[in-house]
DNA sequence: CGGCAGGCGGTTA
DNA sequence: TAACCGCCTGCC
């Protein structure tokens, strides 16, 4: 398989819990994470001309960590289509060719990215490892360190406000407590009105949920970040958020998702 | 010290 | 329904 690359996947912004902790013998990154409730090891080794993905679990068998890393989905057909689309993604597109939709605990992409807001990732990945690590299961040692699973709901309902925000997750406290309460009464959301119902949860943080939790891959996450590449690359003003979501609507459709990785991953290495 | 960051929610007009 | 602003915290 060769449209598969840990560091596009693991980098670009969807997920929290993997971190590069190593190198192979070829010099290519060893990531270890948490998913699911299981802690791994995930490495690319070259094979026969292409690359497969070779991972070291402590439990899930192959068709959870198949489907966590979507490894049903032809992304060279993806590619191919978005760049016949707008020839304007292109570089885009080769850049982070090895992007990978993961498939996302839903109640931990709701958790993740109300932490998300108005934030940045190394911040955000320490608040949620503090939170995997006082209110999840341990998973035991794992690659030199305790692991720890991110808090089914009934797990982190124990968490008070003053708690967390003794955790400096700030004003974003009473979020979690609410939208976790929400959760547990009502179950998961099932569409974009009903993540939008939650507390701490705008259009942005809605679209991020939709797209890494439901895979929802039609689903545009606008954030700063998309609004310097829209104005950049397409003329947009940065306030018509309206107008961007409509354009990625008609232009990629089912693949906006994969369009804004591709957009965000490039243009985040750029820092513009 | 002030300004800002990968937003949201409440208040205005 | 658009525009504005306060907000926890950390970093510059």
């Amino acid at each position: 398989m060769n449209d598969i690359d840990l560091v596009h996947t693991f980098e670009c912004g969807q997920c929290f819990r993997w971190n590069e902790e190593g190198t192979a013998a070829d010099g290519s990154p060893v990531y270890v994470g948490v998913a699911g409730g299981y802690a791994a090891e995930a490495e690319i080794v070259p094979h026969d001309g292409t690359a497969d993905l070779v991972l070291n679990v402590t439990g899930g068998d192959e068709k959870f960590w198949a489907e966590y890393f979507d490894l049903g989905t032809d992304y060279s057909e993806i590619k191919r289509s978005l760049i016949e689309k707008d020839d304007r993604i292109s570089d885009a597109a080769e850049y982070g060719g090895g992007i990978r939709i993961l498939n996302q605990d839903m109640f931990e992409m709701l958790i993740s990215f109300i932490v998300s807001q108005n934030n940045n990732i190394p911040r955000i990945k320490k608040c949620i490892e503090a939170i995997c690590e006082r209110y999840g299961t341990s998973l035991g040692e794992f690659r030199g360190r305790e692991r720890f699973a991110f808090p089914e709901a009934e797990e982190l309902a124990k968490a008070t406000e003053q708690e967390l925000a003794d955790m400096r997750l700030g004003y974003r406290n009473k979020y979690i407590v609410a939208s976790t309460a929400k959760f547990m009464a009502e179950g998961a959301p099932g569409n974009y009105e009903e993540i939008l119902s939650y507390p701490g949860v705008g259009p942005k943080v809605a679209n991020c949920i939709l797209l890494f939790g439901l895979h929802r891959t039609d689903a545009f996450p606008v954030d700063v970040w998309v609004k310097h590449i829209m104005n950049d690359m397409y003329g947009f003003d940065k306030s018509d958020i309206r107008g961007m979501q409509k354009f990625a609507e008609e232009k990629f459709g089912e693949y906006a998702g994969y369009a804004q990785q591709y957009l965000f991953y490039y243009y985040r290495d750029r820092k513009m």
